[in-house]
DNA sequence: CTAGCCTCTTGATCGGAATCAAGGCGCGCC
DNA sequence: GGCGCGCCTTGATTCCGATCAAGAGGCTAG
């Protein structure tokens, strides 16, 4: 490893690829490469600090770098001329941002609060790719996934209503395994209203009817806790 | 080459590798394929017929195969347990289906008119996509592709009025280069509104409010001529 | 030709979410 | 503490697109 490798990135790419714990392995890019393969990864990686709001890559500009989340969110979304806007996704420590773009990033990557980064000058990263086949595959599966995804979000937006789409929001993030089922929020109101294709207000009073239902509880504005999760996922499913 | 090698699906392989015309090529996995690498996915390609309506993969199901559609047009979709659609795009010659895909497919894929396809085993398609990096190189790209396409579909969905969504819809079927306008909707209405997320209803009246505007001419009901393809622009980007 | 069916179009009405509007709450800062 | 500023919640009203309903045009089979 040469001396102008920083020591820093290698460390934190090690550690995405293994904090097991909030299951960032089994989401990240790192997730099942041999650890001689991640020391590479490491080796042409930059560490990026983002302050909140700020923009890590623009919409229609050149795609010069992917990058990997190693702490904070991300806010991933697309804009109209007048200003409105819509979240394509968010994402989280372990997440990979860049594969959706040809020669220009599709969509803008903003920072919710502060963010830690790894970024992989594309050239860089492409040549290492091609030399790294668990790389490419990986990326691949990962690309696999968020057309899945993709499409899910096409069937909410399209088809979905405001409590489905609530509701839907919800099991979405709580964690799969059985747990508490407190979820904090790191986005605003806004970013949801945003994400779901609906305004704050439909956002704000969906919720205060869920938990009206007793569906959920809701201490604090960014704290949700799920009371009922059946329900939510019986409304979120659309079942007649 | 051996025997059991049909002749049929070599030829289809390489004739959609080759239509530049109608601009396959530049979306086929198969663009940029060295001749030779073509050949030896057209020997694990089988071919298949597929009658209107007949559905090629079912969302969830197992994901045993990815197919190359060499003629006609497939409907891609997802349905929720009431019956609620949402169409997820239109697959045209040369496409390639399968990518959204884990273990099952994502989305459930339906020939609108007869349909022929070239299908390619699943275990053994990645094993020659293992073989040969162009061609995973290529699927990279198209995944990547389709993830723009994919967002630019959830800024429509979730945030575009109907005459913003039916405007970019004719657009985005207009060929690229300026040529007579005239477009062909192999889809019926209600296809289109599941795409756009809407109604038959709300498709038909904005359809015939463009055509009141002198924008569009439909003379039969699946043939559009674009009369004023800028005012569209402005309307499909909402410039306000 | 005609009956039956399917798809598309058009009109009338309804309803869910957006918009407009007004407060409430939490938090940092002076 | 108290003031100002965001963010969130709640209420009143509006409006776009859905739903309900009816009819037109085209295609096939008999």
């Amino acid at each position: 490893m040469s001396v102008v490798t920083p020591v820093v990135p290698r460390i934190v790419a090690g550690r995405i690829a293994h904090c097991e714990r909030c299951g960032v392995r089994a989401r990240s890019v790192c997730a099942s490469l041999p650890e001689n393969d991640l020391e590479r990864l490491a080796s042409i990686a930059v560490i990026r600090q983002c302050g909140p709001g700020e923009v890590i890559m623009m919409e229609g500009e050149p795609a010069g770098a992917y990058h990997n989340i190693t702490s904070g969110f991300v806010r991933l979304h697309k804009s109209l001329p007048d200003g409105r806007e819509q979240v394509t996704g968010f994402a989280r420590p372990g997440d990979f941002l860049g594969l959706a773009a040809e020669d220009n990033y599709g969509v803008t990557a903003t920072a919710i609060g502060a963010v830690q980064l790894c970024r992989f000058p594309r050239d860089r990263f492409r040549k290492l790719m091609h030399a790294l086949p668990s790389l490419e595959d990986r990326l691949l599966e990962v690309a696999s996934h968020e057309l899945v995804i993709a499409q899910e979000r096409m069937l909410l937006l399209g088809r979905k209503t405001a409590r489905e789409r609530v509701a839907s929001f919800l099991l979405d993030l709580a964690p799969p395994c059985g747990e508490t089922g407190m979820i904090l929020l790191p986005m605003t109101r806004s970013d949801i209203a945003d994400y779901l294709g609906l305004t704050i207000e439909t956002v704000s009073r969906t919720l205060s009817a869920f938990r009206r239902e007793q569906r959920i509880d809701i201490k604090v504005a960014n704290q949700v806790q799920l009371l009922d999760r059946n329900g939510l996922r019986r409304i979120a499913q659309a079942r007649a």
